[in-house]
DNA sequence: CATGAATGAGGGTTCATTCAT
DNA sequence: CATGAATGAACCCTCATTCAT
């Protein structure tokens, strides 16, 4: 049974996340996905629009991803010690996170640069990520509204930066020493 | 004296760090720069010896500065309340980068993506950069080795973090709120 | 009783010749003729055999549509100043066929180009269309065989002619100017 | 000696003009032009921006031809019987033109139907050459100004409607009789 | 009858790079 | 030193056509 139109085109979306985690979205042809899932160019097109129709569709799935896993985080440390959870959950998170860590960075420098709509839709998966964070924190751990808003803001930022820095493979990131300083400093 | 040859590398290089700041790394082209400067792309070639090349050159010059901004920052904060103002010089800088945090993201997704003796030469910068703030941080404020280590990676994450959000416009960033925060609950 | 396959063939030429008029057989896809009807380019190529065919049939009927025009003109002008009717009658359908028009200059070009039979087809039209209209001259204005032959083949350069000019809005065609000088000078 | 830039750009030209003149200009693709010249498509792109910006440089250069042709004739007919003149000499271009009648059809389809600038610029020399009649009709034959409106309208008509007729070949057409009853219709 | 899926050849265009002059 | 000219590989995309179901 050959599949079915809604698995080629999971197929082929995941084909193309993973040769743009590997070689980054200008470097990776529609040709190469084609290649890679084993069907023409012109099947590629029969089932997306356009390249960038492609690259929305990551982005979408990726964000998702992501906005669910803090979601989840933050939901789940309703115990003795919350804080510390979530920062150990976050860090943990991070420190494992490779190949998302890569389409995360290649979405956010594509967006930055050229496609208008692809910004839009981070835009607003960001905007909704931060949000989920801040109001969670404001719930659980009865901040005021503006140290939530500055705490939000903070996490998200450590996210993207110590993602940065994995990438970069800059040095080994001491994640048990941040999560201990972070939790000294903020619980 | 005739313009020298340095001169000429310079020009050619601020005006490529110009279009790469306004359009990134894939959509500017030698014949863009080479049209900027004035100049044919035969004579681009002549000093430098590939568009690799350039952006290593954008990259140090780009490296350089912020290291030194960050280095300044950290070394006139002998005053009483020393954290404050590194906390909010730092966020200073960040809510007027624009410009320079465009280039600062292009160069690091190339450096992912692409080209491997950039990532090596940004590497080399980070580490410097962040190993300036740890052994200042450690000096100033006597923290202990494993604390200074953790809030060097995460002012260093916390900056890069603030650039993607404010690159990406999603919503007014709120410096001010961030700075209080950081400072309640760090000094 | 189903939509019988006379109608839906019908349908699809009316869809047909009405992307071809606004944007040019080149510029027509099978895909955008079958998205208009709404159905499949599957079932287009059960009905019709090829794109040729399809245009084919859309210069068969426009053709048709306008020879019996002009004999409508040449036989209902049986009165007292026939030949003044006849002008004015042409000119205003000129005037007047935009979109006639258009799909007549692109079915020529196409014709001319590339598509050997469809300029057979056009060619036994144009002929048939210039005979009749000669031979109503000859009847009507009893005029002789070489002065109808000259003037059925100016009156159909003049309408192609016109409507050149009036697809390519050069500027406003005088038709009340022309149509009294043709009257002047052949009455 | 290698052919200058001036001469390449000659070159092109007449071998892209001669290829659209046999096959229309959507059935001749850069390729087919640059294999013709004997260069690749990247160095046809050195000298031309684009495809259109080689179609417009056909349309300027046929369009002027044909301005130029007019207006030699119209000038030169002044003798005794000056009209007889122009419609024989107009009708000797057109019977010859088999060439230059192509291009000129196709030019008009493609500013139908696709190309905005390439349009404008059709019209501009349209006018320029219905006008150059206009007045040079006006200024030997001291008609009045809506007559000499009218006759050059009508003018160009019949040279773009015999065009179409005898690209299509639809039968030999009787150049001799248009011309005389012209000549005695309108002198 | 009708379709969704697949195809492959070809379209125009871009661009880093080379090199003779 | 500097350049204009040339290149060729790759890029994204289009589309008429085929065919199993």
């Amino acid at each position: 049974m050959k599949p079915s139109n809604t698995n080629m085109k999971q197929t082929i979306l995941l084909a193309a996340t993973k040769l743009i985690t590997e070689n980054g979205i200008k470097n990776t042809s529609l040709a190469d996905i084609a290649k890679a899932v084993g069907i023409s160019k012109g099947t590629l097109y029969y089932h997306y629009a356009s390249k960038d129709d492609i690259i929305c569709e990551i982005a979408d799935s990726h964000l998702k991803i992501i906005t669910g896993a803090v979601l989840n985080c933050v939901q789940n440390a309703n115990t003795e010690h919350p804080k510390d959870e979530i920062i150990k959950s976050i860090l943990d998170k991070i420190s494992a996170i490779e190949g998302t860590g890569r389409v995360h960075m290649y979405l956010i420098c594509e967006a930055i640069t050229a496609n208008e709509s692809l910004r839009e839709r981070i835009k607003i998966h960001y905007m909704d990520w931060r949000t989920t964070l801040k109001d969670e924190i404001k719930k659980t751990f009865h901040d005021d509204d503006e140290s939530s808003d500055a705490l939000s803001f903070l996490l998200v930022s450590i996210v993207d930066g110590l993602v940065v820095q994995s990438l970069l493979k800059t040095e080994k990131i001491p994640f048990e020493e941040i999560a201990t300083f972070l939790i000294n400093h903020w619980c």
